[in-house]
RNA sequence: GGCGCAUUCGUCUAGCGGCCUAGGACGCGUCCCUCUCAAGGACGAGAUCAUGGGUUCGAAUCCCAUAUGCGCUACCA
């Protein structure tokens, strides 16, 4: 796209310098991870470069090993970064914390230009202001009543030992506008934008002085982020104007809802994508699924593999409207991945799943392949295949005797069905599906039953369930001897009925 | 309250003036397949395109109001 020359940005890295940037305050956020997801699409459709840059300017909020989490949801997703933590770059330190003399320098020059000034307002006073401008249904904001101190009133301040913020001295006139590649032209009424702070009394930038400051200094080309950040842009742009930089291109994306409408939230179900990792979803599925939350290639797909996903990517085909986080597609989409793996790799990712459930039970990994292979197309979610193979696992059955009753049947006859399947199955001397059908079926023939009697009874004779996979691949797989211990269990159970 | 933005089936969306008696997907229902459950296939219900005015030969698509929703309105990001 741009291929101007432009201030700040040579020629030769003049090409697309996405960027994601969140602060190290929890778990990482679907919301957000969508967010990644974008700037990473769009770095990777351009053959760009994507920044992860840890904005960590907030320490009361900073929470202990979350950067950490964080990473590990990016990773486990598959949204490799090319600078940023772990892997170093040209632009480092990419941890803001690290980098507070360059916010410190930039609120200095913005000073001294008279873009911004010194502000000895205390927080008590910006509260009882705002609460007061609340109660009398007036604007809430500052007052600006530090904006023109004259160096006198400051020096008193000063003497008085206070710490000043620094604050954006906004034009009082005038409007400023931008092109926001999503959202099209936008335009403000600069008398509405606040004197916001830039540099708190702390010494730690703002997002808005910290973002400005590194995206310039990081030749960030587009700024992708969510759809909150669209009203502060006006003030990011003055700010990038103070500094004598040129402004990146932005970009904001709609935001993701819960069922209610409101902010997706802890109460909507699962947010971190370390979530839906320990509840079984795939990372491919949930990254397709992340994709089209805001974002539709066409009129009919769906199922869009990572690579599909790279070459089609496009902003303009980013939506406006805030989207609400469909679980129940995300589940039905993570069946058709499941469905889509081989065997080997399925079998190898639910491994983990069956060794948590079954620890003493495990005979060997060609049994658990085995196993696995008869309900890869009915999970939906890897945790379930636990309770999907229980009774593969485990000999202690624990049904209902009157389930093994089909329909037109009672104790006595379903008794006999048994006894005379039971017999059938000692005599047969091979045990696979075939031979299995070749014996059951003529069974159910001569005994003048429907094949859903006779199997219906076998299949929870056998299982103790009454949804299972095809009765002949079952039983292969349990084994002649599980299968006839179990089949005279039911038959004894019967026998009290 | 102010500012900004949005508004197509319950949900995600396609649509960028005539192809729309609005298409696809999830979910839902019926049927087929079938030893059960899935998967798969077929069909169906479901949107007066938020409402009201315009513009136009013609509007879901353009314009203006209204309503509703969302975001921002912090020494949080």
């Amino acid at each position: 796209m741009a291929s101007t020359c432009r201030a700040g940005r040579s020629p030769l890295t003049d090409s697309v310098r996405t960027r994601f940037a969140p602060s190290p305050t929890g778990f990482p956020h679907v919301g957000g991870m969508r967010t990644a997801l974008f700037a990473w699409l769009f770095a990777r459709h351009n053959q760009g470069s994507f920044i992860l840059r840890i904005e960590d300017t907030d320490v009361e909020r900073s929470v202990e090993g979350s950067l950490e989490y964080i990473l590990e949801g990016m990773r486990w997703l598959g949204m490799d970064w090319d600078e940023g933590p772990g892997v170093g770059g040209d632009y480092g330190p990419y941890v803001q914390s690290q980098r507070l003399h360059l916010y410190q320098d930039a609120a200095r020059r913005l000073v001294e230009s008279g873009h911004a000034y010194y502000c000895y307002c205390s927080a008590e006073r910006l509260e009882t202001l705002r609460t007061e401008q609340i109660k009398r249904k007036m604007p809430p904001g500052y007052d600006r009543r530090c904006r023109n101190l004259t160096t006198e009133q400051r020096k008193a301040k000063e003497a008085e030992g206070i710490t000043p913020v620094v604050r954006f001295k906004i034009p009082l006139t005038g409007r400023t506008r931008f092109h926001d590649e999503i959202w099209g032209d936008v335009v403000f009424e600069n008398s509405h934008v606040e004197d916001l702070v830039l540099l708190k009394s702390d010494g730690y930038p703002t997002y808005h002085l910290a973002n400005v400051v590194d995206d310039h200094a990081m030749e960030i080309s587009h700024v992708i982020r969510a759809e909150e950040y669209i009203s502060s842009t006006p003030l990011h742009l003055m700010t990038y104007e103070a500094l004598g930089y040129v402004p990146p291109k932005f970009a904001h994306l709609p935001m993701v809802l819960g069922h209610d409408r409101s902010k997706l939230s802890k109460r909507h179900g699962a947010t971190s994508v370390l979530e839906f990792r320990e509840q079984g979803y795939l990372p491919e599925a949930l990254l397709n699924f992340l994709a089209l939350v805001g974002w539709s290639l066409d009129d009919k797909t769906d199922i869009i593999s990572r690579d599909e996903l790279i070459k089609n990517f496009s902003l303009e085909r980013v939506s406006k409207t805030a989207a609400i986080f469909n679980h129940e597609k995300l589940k039905w989409m993570n069946g058709v991945y499941i469905r889509k793996l081989t065997p080997e790799d399925f079998a190898r990712r639910c491994f983990p799943f069956i060794e948590k459930a079954f620890p003493e039970n495990i005979p060997s990994v060609d049994y658990v392949r085995a196993v696995l292979s008869l309900v890869q197309e009915r999970t939906k979610l890897l945790t379930e295949v636990s309770e999907l193979t229980r009774y593969f696992f485990s000999d202690r059955l624990n049904y209902d005797a009157k389930l093994l009753i089909s329909k037109d049947m009672t104790p006595e006859s379903t008794r006999q069905m048994l006894i005379m399947a039971k017999e059938r199955l000692e005599k047969q001397p091979g045990f696979d599906e075939k031979s299995l059908e070749s014996i059951l079926r003529p069974l159910a023939e001569e005994l003048k039953l429907k094949t859903g009697q006779l199997f219906g009874a076998l299949r929870t004779a056998v299982s103790g369930e009454t949804a299972t996979p095809p009765l002949f691949q079952m039983m292969a797989v349990l084994g002649r001897e599980r299968c006839l211990i179990r089949i005279q269990e039911a038959i004894s159970k019967l026998a009290t009925l």
